[in-house]
DNA sequence: TGATTTTTAGAGTAATTACTCTAGAGGTCA
DNA sequence: TGACCTCTAGAGTAATTACTCTAAAAATCA
């Protein structure tokens, strides 16, 4: 059996990204657990400091996913990075739903979390650069920024859209997973345009294993939209 | 005077825009208006209703934004959509942030919402066929599709990013006014490959008149990122 | 003017909820 | 065994806050 510290955050975290946080009160977490309040703030001392805790191993373990590879690269590891990365975002999509909160009431949080935005931006420049290197992409800097700034909202945002659209998405493991890789092929989409060599030559195949076709966004468009597919 | 109703409406959009919704309460409302709360809940119900009642404000005017213009389409018509469009989103950025929060609590308005993003992707995938058949963009209905949906969710998200990395903002009319052109940039990054004709004769001079040259963003690369300008 | 309706004030309440405090169980080491 | 430390229980508290209720002022109308 795992410590009760780690048990607290890991269910925490799944009540967080299930009801958000805001709806999650302690004691809802100790009741989960089946400990009492008083044990809970034993192991934190409030609330925040839950938040603050998950938030740190969310930032190491995207942080560990960001690392800028050695050899060069593959558009296979492109892939593979996306998938790690994005997955890993949509595990702690909670902070992102509410991180004006936590930043407001945070301010140690306001400036770790500036820092691993830096941080993120940074090594996925990086990255993008070895890509471009290695002929999978080709962008200016000026447009390599702009798309990874474009690439972090959307990943971040991604889970908060879905859910709008779909509030019932958490009782539903299985809908959860397909939007999930319906935001990959949003992000395919969004640097298609820069891609060459082996990554262009895989694109359409990786946006149909990625698209949903009888899915929520489909509908989106209403009947127009399909009447008329591409 | 404006009425009370509408009074309550303005001061409550605008507490809610700088501070968020939850740190806001209707005393504070009261208080900043110089009001009663019992005053207040005259008017409205509950907490609740307000948001409702300025969400119906929002939704209306996006929705009147959006409207697909009669004759054919310049590239300065498009831009004047696009800011027009960004600048609402950004005045009811509130509802975006805490968009997963007043869902969760308010059922009706789930039902609204999930109609209005119909709606509003509808009617741009609308306006971007017709930016296509007037020559301006060159995509398939697939691509439309993607880019319109990033395209809304990286308008909806913007506020959200930019607040986290610069909390402060909410008390610098000027800075509040930069981050929202830094953002149609963004936008406009995201539908550059996609441009042709007149609109992408036009496209280097957008860049140019909406980036902001010495901001908070081109910070977020480090100096790795600044050292090497495109 | 008087009657009726709309609007306002502001004290007060009920419920939520983050958090505290005391006491004790369970393990470890001398 | 006994001393000590870690961990746990759970009742209780303090503070916040959305919201209510009564009554009176202001406006409208006959």
């Amino acid at each position: 059996m795992t410590d009760t510290k780690t048990r607290i955050l890991d269910t925490a975290l799944a009540l967080f990204n299930r009801f958000g946080e805001r709806n999650v009160t302690t004691n809802h977490i100790a009741g989960e657990l089946g400990i009492s309040p008083g044990n809970l703030y034993y192991h934190y001392r409030n609330k925040a400091a839950i938040v603050s805790a998950l938030f740190d191993r969310y930032q190491a373990h995207l942080l560990t996913l960001l690392t800028v590879p050695a050899g060069p690269l593959t558009w296979e590891d492109k892939m593979r990075y996306f998938e790690g990365i994005l997955e890993s975002m949509w595990e702690g999509r909670f902070l992102h739903r509410d991180l004006a909160h936590f930043l407001h009431q945070d301010p140690a949080l306001r400036e770790r979390y500036k820092r691993f935005v830096e941080d993120s931006l940074a090594r996925g420049l990086e990255i993008y650069r070895r890509l471009r290197d290695s002929g999978l992409i080709e962008a200016s800097d000026e447009e390599l920024r702009a798309l990874l700034v474009n690439t972090w909202v959307l990943a971040a945002s991604w889970s908060g859209f879905t859910h709008g659209l779909n509030p019932d998405i958490a009782d539903d493991e299985t809908l959860d997973r397909r939007l999930l890789r319906q935001g990959i092929y949003q992000i395919i989409c969004l640097e298609a345009p820069f891609l060459r060599g082996e990554a262009l030559r895989h694109l359409d195949a990786m946006k149909r294993e990625y698209r949903i076709d009888e899915n929520a966004l489909d509908r989106l468009f209403g009947a127009d939209g399909l009447v008329h597919p591409e």
